[in-house]
DNA sequence: TTGTATGCGTTATCAG
DNA sequence: CTGATAACGCATACAA
């Protein structure tokens, strides 16, 4: 390995200097400057990250903590995290959650042995304390996703709006065109937004005036197994529903499937809205009425609130909301455009 | 912070004996070990990676460069990149190559400099001498997906077939559906797979007696406009195609948004087949026929071919070719299934 | 304008 | 069985 002693022999001058110019830390002679830059390239010497980290104590590294499950979400936000992280010099260190606390936790000590400068953790279900450790810590944190009410105001967070979108969803459902029995697959149960998903599907009930308390509700789960089970379990009620609210892109996708096994092919014998987007939604048939989230947004954020965090500890948290759009299209029972 | 020798004061003991606890290394009395212990749990004491790697020369990270363009395909990798890294221990650090050769070479240049202790490459586009550099400094390598001959024996690897799964996809076209007129949307030039796939094409034309000179073939770029710019050319040609290959998951996509806006629902009015499948594949109308990579399987051997070779590094190497799949569904005209 | 000396937290060598 | 000490490669306070 080439140091920078090796550069500094090479140009004839001290290790300081080097690292001056490197650095551009003081003022140092054209012509030194220039010497020091050739032996540099003659060397080809690169900094050493893990040496200038310990001296400075900054790894100019950021760690992020998400569950890497749900697949097209889990690979857009790390995508934009990486943009914007290497476009201001920083770089990014992944860690599965698994959704565990416990995983949660191991993830998150990782990451701060690592000595990252920063941390975007997507916090799973549970009583989810990992983040105190974070905090006690003092290292800049920014929660994306989920966002539990009780830290919201002693930290940075991202998340999207849930509750009025998936009441809108109901409405159309209701208005446009005339479901009452209208049933929901929900995600996993004990994850913020999920919650927050569930409660858009009563408001959405109520203000139309049907019982949330009669309506069907079941748990997805995570894997297509158990989806497929819940949905068996909703269709096979006395009173089936006429019209679904699926509650994420995993969902969606087996329901769809778990439907075609059935024979059925949205809207004709249920129609379907869903929270969540994919590129896919528009192409095929049937064309998915969704929710979209802007992930990439979502992610970009992120990175910008650290990054904010990082330059000035002292400032007032944010949060920030971001909306996501209604994708009119033709699971909902809408007529294809023209 | 608390570091090592906070742990020791607390103990009663050196730092010495405190790192040797911690790593095994050398026998301790059960009581000071115990001592030691106790002294770690009052104090919160975890070690400190960037020290450790400092000392050590490694760092217990594996880095990845690729491109995360393709996000499905991206994610995948990604995700089961990370667990493979994790279970062993290993942190995985991310960097985007854009497929392009001077991203590529920073994005290396950065893992470099972060003392990554192997590195999995997906090499873009262009000459690919960035590795030249790696092998230098003889860092483990493996390099993923895109695997050019030229380093072939220098270097671990690990892809699929790209050219018979591609002629059976034409096998398929022409023996049971007659087609006799089959075009190809092609991923972006100058790529590795690009050309096997390219290659199976046109292989698969010749041994069905067609022409391959003759075969309509368009580059499709990289994002939706490319792609529905190729696609206009390829149908607006005096004889368009009857049938379509499709290079990658994103051609797929665009493709058939493309065709739907024209009315052109697959098989009606044109087939297709495709190379890369997702989970979407099978839900939606049209179900697509496809060739199915095995993602996971991709991420997971790359990861383990490269701490093999970081633990022996004398071994020979390897290439492993995967063997996609096919998925026979409708897209090209069978029926449906019962 | 440049150089010397020191220490970041850890592990390895050597001595006890 | 345990400890003192040096060194990993760099950035910085201080000195010149």
């Amino acid at each position: 390995m080439v140091t920078m002693s090796d550069v500094a022999r090479v140009a004839n001058v001290s290790a300081t200097t080097v690292s001056h110019v490197i650095n551009k830390t003081r003022k140092v002679n054209p012509a030194t400057e220039k010497a020091v830059r050739d032996a540099i390239d003659a060397t080809g010497y690169a900094a050493d990250t893990i040496a200038r980290s310990l001296r400075t104590g900054r790894s100019h590294t950021i760690g992020l903590a998400m569950t890497a499950i749900s697949n097209t979400y889990f690979g857009d936000v790390v995508h934009s995290l990486e943009r914007e992280a290497t476009s201001r010099g920083y770089t990014l260190i992944l860690t599965d959650t698994h959704d565990e606390p416990q995983r949660e936790l191991r993830a998150i000590r990782h990451l701060l042995s690592h000595r990252v400068d920063g941390l975007v953790l997507a916090p799973s279900a549970g009583p989810a304390q990992a983040y105190a450790q974070v905090l006690r810590r003092k290292i800049p944190l920014v929660l994306i996703d989920r966002v539990p009410s009780e830290v919201l105001p002693r930290v940075d967070a991202v998340g999207v709006h849930n509750v009025e979108p998936i009441a809108s969803l109901v409405d159309h459902l209701v208005v446009a065109h005339g479901h009452t029995r209208i049933g929901m697959l929900a995600p996993k149960t004990g994850i913020f937004t999920t919650q927050e998903r569930i409660a858009g599907f009563h408001l959405g009930l109520e203000r139309n005036g049907l019982d949330p308390g009669d309506a069907p509700l079941e748990h997805a789960g995570e894997d297509a197994d158990q989806t497929s089970a819940a949905l068996e379990r909703i269709l096979d009620r006395p009173s089936p529903p006429t019209a679904l609210v699926l509650g994420n892109n995993l969902i969606t996708v087996s329901t769809i499937a778990g439907l075609r096994r059935r024979g059925i092919t949205p809207p004709h014998g249920i129609a379907t809205v869903s929270f969540d987007d994919f590129p896919w939604a528009d192409s095929f048939q049937p064309r998915l009425t969704t929710i979209s989230q802007p992930v990439d947004e979502l992610g970009a954020v992120a990175a910008r609130l650290l990054l904010e965090r990082m330059e000035d500890p002292g400032q007032a948290s944010r949060y920030v909301r971001l909306t996501p759009t209604f994708q009119l299209r033709e699971s909902c029972g809408c007529p294809p455009a023209a």
